[in-house]
DNA sequence: CAGTAGATGCTCT
DNA sequence: GAGCATCTACTGT
């Protein structure tokens, strides 16, 4: 088990990235307690010259200013006024690139993420975080912690998991971006059936 | 199961 | 003032 180092997220290709960040461990250490989960389901946003990227055509604003960081800072936003999605910015500083985490399979702390998503014991394991909305959820993630460089209360693993395959679609909820709607730029862990 | 309405609040025009 | 990188609950099988 191996903690990824900052460096590791600054390369130019934010799809690839994507993709390599499917089967790795994301976990955050709150004042609640532990929680980690393996990241099944990323999405890439190519920042300027991406329509669906917050970023798009080199936008600044304070919500967006963080893509501007440096790479393996955190960047969470509400969405639909009530979900808190957490992003990974990657590249060098000033190109605003960045990863959306949209599901995870809870391995530690399970019980707190219950407790914070408000689950029964009746819903399985896999499928407690699937969704970004619910994701952010149960790591405890809220906008509070845009900003943050991910080697800290956040942080990000490795412990060897290889994925056998991966399912490549068209992004979710984007259909605004016109053109670049339909680029292959969600990545999936297949299950095995 | 599948389909859909409604919630909810920040961000940008 | 419109529009979201969504989720839940409720309907009907």
């Amino acid at each position: 088990m191996t903690k990824l180092p900052l460096s590791w997220f600054d390369g130019t290709d934010v799809v690839e990235i994507s993709r390599a960040l499917i089967g790795k461990i994301i976990r955050t250490r709150f004042d609640d307690g532990l929680t980690s989960g393996r990241i099944i389901e990323t999405e890439a946003y190519a920042g300027v010259t991406d329509k669906a990227s917050h970023a798009y055509g080199g936008r600044r604003t304070s919500r967006t200013e963080i893509m501007y960081a440096q790479a393996g800072t955190a960047y969470v936003y509400l969405c639909y006024g009530i979900h808190h999605l957490f992003n990974i910015v990657t590249n060098q500083p000033d190109i605003p690139h960045a990863v959306l985490i949209r599901a995870i399979l809870p391995l530690e702390g399970e019980a707190l993420i219950r407790a914070r998503l408000k689950k029964t014991a009746s819903v399985p394991s896999a499928k407690l975080a699937l969704g970004p909305g619910l994701v952010a959820k149960a790591l405890g993630i809220s906008t509070h912690h845009t900003g943050l460089l991910l080697n800290d209360s956040i942080s990000i693993w490795d412990d060897g998991f290889r994925p056998e395959a991966i399912r490549i679609t068209p992004r979710i909820g984007i259909d605004y971006a016109q053109e670049d709607k339909d680029l292959p730029y969600r990545f999936l862990l297949t299950e095995k059936s």
